[in-house]
Parts: C-alpha cells; structure tokens; sequence
DNA sequence: ATGAGTTGTATCTGTCTTTGTTACAACAAG
DNA sequence: CTTGTTGTAACAAAGACAGATACAACTCAT
C-alpha cells in the first residue's frame, strides 16, 4: 500500500500558498487548479493542515496563509497532519494470531520492536526535510526557467 | 495508509517454518492455524515469497521450507516480495500537476528526489533487520515460557 | 492405480479507503 | 444583500484487502 496522494498534495499546497502569496489570493479553487484535482480535495487537506496549526483559512473571505516560518513545518509534521493512520503505526499487523501457538503467543512483542525501528528511521528523515527546502528549490527552477 | 498485514504475516511465517522444521510439516493449514488467517492468504503469501526465491513450497506433498539461511533474508526482501506496489515507490503521487502552473510544473522534480531519501532511510534500517533476528528472540521468548 | 492430502488458482463477497462530485448552509466583506 | 468563499455532508466509482468456497493438478503411500 502507498502513503496517499494526500501528503504530496499537501506539499505541493504548501509550495504554492507561499510562492504565490501577495500576487493571488489563495482560495480553495485556485490551489485546485495547480494541484489538479476537484477543490473539495483541497478544501479537505486545508482543514487537515488547519488542524494541526500548520496553516490558516479565512473562512468566507476566503484564502489560506502559512502560519509558521517555512523551516520550522517538517516533512513528518504534514505526513502526520494528513495521513490519518490507526495511533500512526506505519505496518499494519495482523490481529489474532493464535495465542496457543509458541510462534503466535510471541510474534508481537518479537516484532513490535522491530517494526517500530523502521518507522522511526522513515520519521528521522522526513523530520530533516521541510518546506522551506521544498521552496528552495522551487524557486530555483522557476528562475532557471525566466531566462 | 498502511503497509499490509501480508508483510507481518510473512514474517510470522517465516518464523513458524524455521521454529516447527523437523517438528511438523509446514502445510497453509498448519501455518493458517497459528497466523489466524484463511489458509488461502497463507498459500497466497507463500507464492510471492517463492516467486522472490526465499522459500520452496511441496505441491502435493505438502510443506514448505526456507531458502536461504536465515541471516541472508532482509526484511526488505520480505516487504519487496509481498508488497506488490507500482515501481516500488513508497509515495503515490498526484497524477497530473497544472503544467501551466510554475509550481505544478515543478512540483515532481523537487519532491521526487526528497521522497526518495524517504524511501531510502526506511528501506536502509529494513534492511539491517533479518529473519534470523526474528527468530532468536521468538526462541528466547519461548524458552523462558518453559521455565 | 487409486485414494488421501496438499498446492495453485480462480471466483465471488464484503469491507474499507481514497478520490471525485454535487450540493448547500455558514460566513465575511464590499 | 449580493457575491465569493469555506466547511461539510452525502453519494458514487474505483481499487486494495482479506475471507471464503471450489476444484484441477500434483505427490506419494499403499
């Protein structure tokens, strides 16, 4: 299974409410139209991102700001905003193994470590990434194509 | 989303065949009993691991049996194996940014190259975890419950 | 060779998640 | 009070997943 378009949206969102602020207001249609896909997807994550303080939307005036410096929202700050996942456990375990069995009795606790590992190991580097590199970089290539 | 429970339920399996070898033979019935699952997702899972080489499976007979030795299959064999998604990627992408957007025109190049350090960093510390790991503790756990 | 046990696989089902879409009340501001 | 927008509900379509039944193909012991 993948992480959902969700989170891709969300940084492409992020991208562009800050390259774009000033110059056009930045409404549910608008970012939809860059994004590509119908506004009430958008409208969606806003109110995920919302929710976890990472932006603001005025509501019936319309538009969305950022509401903290761009180097300070990480990678795994939007993937835990938008990727509504069971107490965040990346894998999913099966649920009943059979507890009159030595291996069944003891795959959780033999697992749960491990598993939990990888995870913190894809959550340490999603930490060392954020938007402000993601900015970065696009404005770089929008430059390199003006010329 | 999450990563499917075929990946613990190999896993699992794994440690079943190398705890019971010798013992029983190792039948999608026998290895559904202790899982908890239908003995056709068994059978399923064991397919894909045969396909990736790491283990044989008796048809007729019965019974199947690893491959490899223990400490030469990764957890990332096991996630690569079972986990049948596109290209191997991690991350799905929204299909079509608005080309005529300077950010939507950009957005793949500047996120493809995070994602997959992403990727990377998880399939990394998988791939320091083996099945040998998995069943040393599985024996240690089931030692100390025989005291 | 035959029967018992097993694998490999097709098919169908129900459930869940994701995404697309329409619709509309609530709201802000000129 | 009109216009543009957000917030949210409701529903549909598509896809993944797992459970279940069924059965042909296969192996081996007798």
């Amino acid at each position: 299974m993948q992480i959902s378009s969700r989170f891709t949206i969300a940084i492409h969102v992020f991208a562009c409410i800050d390259v774009f602020k000033g110059d056009y207001k930045l409404t549910s249609d608008f970012l939809a139209s860059s994004v590509n896909v119908n506004s009430v997807v958008i409208r969606r994550i806003l109110q995920q991102l919302k929710a976890a303080g990472l932006i603001t939307v005025a509501r019936g005036s319309g538009g969305a700001s950022i509401a903290k410096s761009l180097d300070e929202i990480t990678f795994l700050d939007v993937y835990n905003a938008v990727e509504c996942v069971e107490e965040g456990e990346l894998f999913h375990f099966h649920e009943n193994p059979n507890p009159n069995c030595p291996v069944g009795r003891n795959i959780h606790r033999v697992l749960d470590e491990k598993l939990m590992r990888v995870q913190n190991a894809m959550e340490a580097e999603m930490q060392k990434i954020t938007i402000a590199d993601v900015v970065e970089d696009t404005q770089r290539y929008i430059q390199e194509q003006v010329k």
